[in-house]
DNA sequence: ACACCCAAGTTCTGATTTGGAACTTAAGCC
DNA sequence: GGCTTAAGTTCCAAATCAGAACTTGGGTGT
């Protein structure tokens, strides 16, 4: 079974894993919520590769996740913005912020 | 870049990624949250290949959000349930689940 | 005893997806 | 003309995945 057969299925969480249930996808969502819009911005902070970076942004810009302006005409350069249906997904970053706070504090600086 | 190296990231959001960011590891999730506990019932419901329900079963038994334990001697048969640090992912998923019932809803029965 | 069934994995192979780096396009700057 | 920036695309090797078969340990039926 692969990736896009779960968005007909049954269960609420399993289409919204359809769409964005991997882990750059929900990297480049939390930049667009930290404020990030570009394609570099995108790439430099998740540390996805350039590739992975413009098939992810693709599939978000497809299912009216983000949105794709312009915001430069010559030369040509885009930027990626929360849609509403984008915004409405806070809860869940939030949620995976709550949890990764709370279980799994970063052990470096080990007592020092 | 890969899977673990975003384990101690400064951000929450990536720690919490590094653990769960995939379809199938989220989607066990949700079974367990739905009340499964069985090898096999994990690899019916979500739809994963056996390999695939073994690998991340282990991850998530390691990272402590599942606990593996026998409730069966002999032959000996395990199952699989959430640690209280599992149990506190559920808004996770909730909001997972909010966002695809109002934004993704089934499109089939075509207003027959 | 022998054949068949179940649960929980593991193993195998071919196909798909990644990772990483280089290349492209279009324009501005010096 | 040559360097820089931004947004992608292309290429190949390496990692991961899908699907099916096999394994292990025991129970059930005859």
């Amino acid at each position: 079974m692969k990736w896009t057969d779960l968005d007909d299925n049954w269960c609420p969480v399993a289409r919204t894993l359809s769409l964005v249930g991997d882990r750059w996808t929900l990297l480049i969502l939390r930049d667009c919520f930290l404020g990030l819009s570009r394609f570099d911005q995108f790439a430099e902070s998740t540390g996805a590769t350039r590739h992975i970076v413009s098939d992810r942004l693709k599939r978000l810009v497809d299912a009216g996740i983000l949105e794709k302006s312009a915001y430069s005409e010559r030369p040509k350069r885009y930027e990626y913005v929360l849609t509403e249906k984008g915004q409405e997904f806070a809860p869940a970053l939030i949620a995976f912020k709550d949890w990764g706070k709370k279980h799994l504090p970063v052990r470096r600086a080990t007592q020092g």
